[in-house]
DNA sequence: GACTAAAACTAACACTTGTTAGTTACATAT
DNA sequence: ATATGTAACTAACAAGTGTTAGTTTTAGTC
């Protein structure tokens, strides 16, 4: 039986009430209500609002990026590793579906530090995107097509899949895997 | 030289920051300084600022339903009319960026007449659009695929063209129109 | 120049916001 | 039982929110 911490348990509800009505639709004592207790209160677990959204949006991050990086060291062609993107985005999201679903939106909210470290993140990730797309198409994997629009359109599927998978969430997550590789890949496979 | 009427300007200057900082921390000052004015002059030609972001929203899902309408109608073959939901996109998102920009996430911030018929309208064309790519199959156009995870993907791209269009405005239309095409319907095609 | 309607202004309202200060309850270790 | 540190509470703050009322300015018509 897994017993979160207070400041845990305060994150996490932070989220779910973040992704429902946004980070600034969200007033601290909307998070104390659902958790039992005074605003005031839970300055005695977190240091600020944002400080919250902040360790949301950055530890998300943060799993990308490292997943990221295994996936650039393995030793994999590079068809089998935007494979293997397609399952970090699958497992990430079912594992974490409130703080994946602000990473599209929420980012603005975050105040000066937490922005650059945030976006720093992602441009790094979406450039290793890339780079492993350009890499099927040097090594032949795939068909000739525009780097730039391929790799936006499968990242804005992979980013949107937390509304898919909110409304499907009875389907098989091997299942899911499969089809998502299915319709991002195959069809720009040869 | 197209002059706005002012109400249109406060519309228009709304969907500019709403887009920015979101509906929520977008406040009735910040528009007002924006064109120029005091906060409660803006009441002169709007009713409340929830009616701005409900004109916004609703005009331009109205956009995409008539533009799903005529497509419906006219003689063309299903892949053909799949080809031409990718122009509708193309053009509205780069007639009005902003409001564009607005539909994946501001409308949860719709009040309860106007989220009812965003959401009807926003029902509707994703029924139409998934049947569309059915006719597809049934018909043979396009290879045996997951039309839900399909139209998923091929949606989710269309939605966030906006936000690719704000880092290559210097593409052209008509180029665009083409990759697009090819990006999301040529892997599907046989 | 006087009249009128539209559209700007100032001032204020009731309410909500994130956060702090100060105090009390509670659990644990001695 | 006593002491101690954690975490809850109440009360309040300064600032900002959307909106209204009442007044003045502006622009066009006779």
């Amino acid at each position: 039986m897994s017993k979160l911490s207070k400041r845990q348990e305060i994150i996490q509800q932070a989220a779910s009430l973040f992704r429902k009505r946004g980070y600034s639709s969200t007033s601290v004592r909307d998070i104390a209500r659902e958790i039992g207790m005074e605003a005031s209160s839970l300055y005695n677990h977190i240091r600020s609002k944002q400080e919250i959204l902040n360790e949301l949006m950055l530890n998300v991050a943060h799993s990308f990026s490292n997943g990221m990086q295994s996936i650039k060291e393995a030793p994999l062609n590079p068809l089998q590793k935007l494979e293997r993107l397609v399952s970090l985005h699958v497992n990430i999201t079912i594992n974490e579906p409130d703080a994946v679903a602000l990473i599209p939106n929420e980012w603005i909210h975050l105040e000066t530090q937490g922005i650059q470290d945030f976006l720093s993140l992602r441009d790094q990730y979406e450039k290793d995107f890339k780079q492993i797309l350009q890499d099927c198409l040097d090594q032949g994997f795939i068909k000739p097509v525009n780097i730039e629009l391929a790799s936006f359109s499968i990242l804005s599927t992979l980013r949107w899949l937390y509304s898919w998978y909110s409304k499907n969430q009875n389907v098989n997550v091997i299942e899911l895997e499969e089809e998502m590789k299915k319709c991002l890949i195959q069809g720009l496979a040869k």
